[in-house]
DNA sequence: GGATCATATCAGCGACCACTTATATAAGCG
DNA sequence: CGCTTATATAAGTGGTCGCTGATATGATCC
């Protein structure tokens, strides 16, 4: 699944959204869900599985519960197609923005791999 | 249909990436998409339709020809929405690129009513 | 004004996705 | 061990989306 059609269903970028104050178990974020947008515990767990699969998420098991946390490198994609649109929006920070992001980009994967 | 809703078909993408060049006519995009997808002019032009609805593309009419171009304003809601995923990838760097965005936008928005 | 080109719309259909209920897995606890 | 809690999977179903083929709209050209 792109990553855009996993973006495309709300449930997923809220369980996102709520991920990026930190890790959450399952659980946790079953009722917040569940509640904003009332469907079911398995449905939810459907959702995770498809955020899972897609790398957007992480997995640690601490006993019975499962803590998610968010995986932000399967969003790159995303955020790299945008690119070629922010010139429309700030034409003359274009070039800046660009240089530092690659700069940022290539200080992570130094530390990473061979680039 | 929501922005990422929009961006959720590949077809709908390209022919985004294909305006970023400028305008180009529904017959042109057509042309590209149809050969790349191998899909009908009416399933092309239905995608159009769902970029005019969202907003993500204007349209001139030039004769009978529809010169299209992009709207990228309405993917401002995407990007906005990416923000705080920004952090995990060049922690360092985020504070920096948002002062910038900030200021990009801010610089905008007084050029067109002041100077 | 009729033929033709460029583009959009309509109607119908198949595929896929998100949902539900029911159930499986597996850890914790008495 | 059984009971409970936490989470995932399975099976089935309805709605929606994107596609096709046919057709409508509307400008152009002789």
């Amino acid at each position: 699944m792109h990553a855009f059609d996993v973006l495309g269903d709300p449930v997923r970028r809220r369980l996102l959204e709520l991920l990026t104050d930190g890790e959450l178990s399952s659980g946790e974020l079953t009722t917040v869900v569940r509640e904003e947008f009332g469907i079911s515990q398995p449905a939810v767990s459907q959702h995770l599985r498809v955020l899972r699969d897609s790398g957007m998420t992480a997995v640690r098991a601490e006993g019975t519960r499962r803590m998610y946390s968010v995986n932000a490198d399967a969003l790159r994609p995303v955020d790299d197609w945008l690119g070629p649109f922010r010139r429309f929006w700030a034409p003359r920070f274009a070039a800046l923005e660009t240089e530092i992001a690659r700069g940022g980009r290539q200080r992570r994967m130094e530390g990473e791999h061979d680039g």
